[in-house]
DNA sequence: AAGTGGTCTAGACCACATC
DNA sequence: ATGTGGTCTAGACCACTTG
């Protein structure tokens, strides 16, 4: 056991905030006092604050204090993934459209793009053994030169995608996520035949500029889909925690 | 503009990996390459690679380098709350039930506690003005002295409930989100009469002890609901999205 | 004016990788 | 043996908040 000085800092403060011997609101021992205390210069200090600042225990006030914050209740880490997000197992897709369209209005406004500019229009549908599960349905701005490959097309996620075809790095993506009755074109391509509601999953990507530049939409039988989110307060920054961690907001 | 020398060394790099100038599994410059570059000092430069380090745009492996890291494409943060998930405005919520009971066996294996034990069912209606728009179900591990004030029960949200029973943080939180159809008690409940989804969320939370002390399930009428995630890459874009989608401290 | 946090330096020693 | 990242020091100056 030879922990850092400043992960037991931050370990001693994280305890006292989940014991409540501190309470939101509550200063902490000035970064001076905490020196003396673990008899540690101010920078090693420093560090084990930054920790906890970035799991969202503390926050700092210039020329006042750092103070225990009130926790987010409401903030999850959610993994999504069109493919595994499925319950059982995907052993099978179907590219059911791969073509250089232009773009419906609803699409144009969307994508910020004008009606005359080409998209890339992909369709897939996503098997379990033979039982469709989902139906997926995505728009990418076309450019000259895109590669369109379509074993590409048929095994990478929406983000993979779009990462293959700009940036590595997508910046900015946003889901948006609700339920609905399938109407008689899906209940079809899925094969419902009873009463059975389907996920929808909206995706968004923009790229560095924050300009958007694919709108996706997945249709998943309701018996097949199930999200899973966690709560992020320390679980998963433990890994980042071993390393190291010091920043400012 | 006297941006701190160690937000340019960040930013400089991680404009690089955007560009795609360093690519994933690249090395980057060493730390000390670095210092003469910026002419500054190993700490700081170390603080600039932190940043990046958090924001999962890299990674570094001791006595060899910093390398640019494959990026995630499936992470999300995701703001819940089952007030204000609704995507209308919830303006009024009735108590149907707030007992001590002994657990059925189902919440008795999800709670790990036995069946002699009590636990406290709430049972809730969020209306949108007239329009009941979700049910609301709760089991919380009941122990003495816990405080069960009527007016909190209604108003209060999962997690700020159990926050109130226990501590202030609550460690760990899972949340389970599908759709499915609703059985008769719930269409009288919500006063469905024609073809409606639910999206059904189950959260389960832990203490800091990871034991678990509630479970709860919400039931949302479909046209009611929508959830929205957004990429997590930079922490400049949580920070937003915590302040745009809400929450004031 | 005194105390606080925010940035930064110029070293140091250690553990680990590679050769 | 050399270079790398990981931890840590003992100062410094600045900006800010509070008396």
């Amino acid at each position: 056991m030879k922990l850092p000085v400043y992960l037991k800092i931050a370990a001693d403060i994280r305890e006292k905030i989940l014991k409540g011997e501190l309470r939101p609101g509550d200063a902490i021992y000035s970064e001076h006092e905490l020196c003396r205390e673990y008899n540690a210069s101010r920078m090693t200090v420093r560090k084990g604050l930054a920790i906890l600042l970035n799991e969202g225990y503390i926050y700092s006030i210039q020329g006042k204090g750092n103070y225990v914050k009130e926790p987010e209740h409401d903030k999850y880490v959610l993994y999504f993934n069109e493919i595994k997000s499925i319950t059982g197992k995907v052993n099978n897709m179907k590219l059911l459209k791969a073509d250089i369209i232009k773009p419906p209005v609803d699409i144009c406004n969307l994508l910020q793009i004008s009606e005359s500019k080409n998209v890339v229009l992909i369709e897939r549908l996503f098997y379990e053994d033979d039982e469709p599960v989902a139906y997926d349905k995505k728009f990418l701005v076309y450019f000259k030169g895109m590669p369109i490959i379509e074993k590409e097309l048929i095994f990478y996620t929406f983000p993979e995608l779009v990462a293959k075809s700009f940036d590595v790095y997508t910046m900015k993506k946003e889901l948006t996520i609700y339920a609905k009755m399938p109407d008689e074109f899906l209940k079809d391509k899925l094969k419902i035949s009873e009463l059975m509601p389907l996920m929808v999953v909206e995706q968004k990507l923009y790229n560095k500029d924050n300009r958007p530049v694919g709108f996706g939409t997945v249709y998943f039988r309701g018996d097949y889909f199930k999200l899973f989110a966690q709560a992020s307060l320390s679980d998963d920054n433990n890994k980042k925690l071993v390393k190291e961690n010091f920043f400012s907001p």
